[in-house]
DNA sequence: GTTATAATGTACCGATCGGTATGTTATTAA
DNA sequence: TTAATAACATACCGATCGGTACATTATAAC
């Protein structure tokens, strides 16, 4: 009974969420979101609402992917330890790796939006807190299996863990030397005895 | 031969790292620089210059003090792990006690500004290795006095307690429960050993 | 084919952005 | 007292901001 749309929601949503991520929410402008989405401003009125709704539709779609890739590559590793070195030591590698250090688009948020707007507040803590789990489980996981020394606290390890994590993404930003972040790594790693 | 001037530079300078502080750089606009700066806008430009220029002033002007009341915190205890406990505590405090959640302007910069701009990831990297060796230092204290196993390495722990630092102040932002901050600090501190 | 409807492209809205030209006021050296 | 000069306040600049009105186009139900 009408038109029919002619392009693709989660493509576009995609293509927002990539510029989002690299540019923060107040320097990303309408014009930047139409060229690189491929739609004109009224199709992202309609579909999605306005700046502030795209965006959290873009942080929606970041945090539930990452969480997901995030468990995966920790489940993939048999010994605990050795997943959550090839992880952290990852994170680093595409910082140093592409040129432009994107980091992550939750923790950006985070800086950014979320002491002033509780709606940010809010879902970048629960995103946080859903990483804690899927660091926990994974070292009761190592604990289990004997790997790990059945003494330490799995859940205020996980904690621990998603901190220095969190602080290893954002020191990336300013490009420290290899050094440092390798240090900090294996450092880090020790709480995991 | 000419008019005096009407404000303290300093003064004027610090309302300006208030405001950048509280909202970043791209969320501060002229106009709130010049209503909380309480001067006008031909002076801001002629005693700073553009608004990347006060901006730059102001986060040299912040790390500059925040640097030296750290160096003092971490003096004034004479055990060097209640020292660190002492101080990552009251970071979290802050958070809590303040409505406010402004973190720390410099990470703040390396979110916003340093991906984009060089000239801030230098400045905001310096600042993170400046204070990496303060922490250095007073880890350095603590294995002379006998209060930590000289088996330690004081670099790279050093190094690991500023990620943990820059994860924590971050984290904050989200407002976590305490029980995960207070966590995450006890076991980062079992790295002092 | 006709009609209803939704997606599209264009062109525009007032507000605000960072930055500056300009005229006025105050101060000091002569 | 006068002349030179720098800080001051005002008012403005073009550009861009987020958001929308409106006319056109394409599709699906009938």
């Amino acid at each position: 009974m009408a038109r029919t749309r002619e392009f693709d929601e989660e493509k576009v949503l995609d293509a927002a969420m990539q510029l989002f991520w690299e540019k923060g929410y107040e320097a990303t402008s309408l014009s930047d979101l139409t060229s690189r989405m491929g739609i004109q401003r009224p199709s992202i009125y309609s579909t999605f609402g306005d700046k502030k709704e795209l965006f959290e539709a873009a942080l929606r779609r970041y945090t539930m992917s990452r969480a997901s890739e995030i468990r995966t590559k920790l489940q993939n590793q048999p010994s605990v330890k050795e997943a959550f070195r090839h992880f952290f030591k990852e994170v680093a590698d595409e910082e140093y790796t592409e040129g432009l250090s994107r980091g992550c688009f939750c923790i950006n948020t985070m800086v950014e939006l979320a002491p002033h707007d509780e709606k940010f507040e809010i879902l970048t803590r629960e995103h946080q807190m859903y990483l804690s789990v899927i660091f926990q489980e994974t070292i009761e996981r190592g604990i289990q299996s004997g790997e790990l020394d059945s003494s330490i606290d799995a859940k205020a390890t996980a904690q621990a863990l998603i901190v220095s994590l969190i602080g290893l993404t954002v020191i990336l930003k300013s490009r420290p030397n290899r050094s440092f972040v390798d240090n900090s790594i294996e450092v880090t790693l020790t709480l995991l005895r």
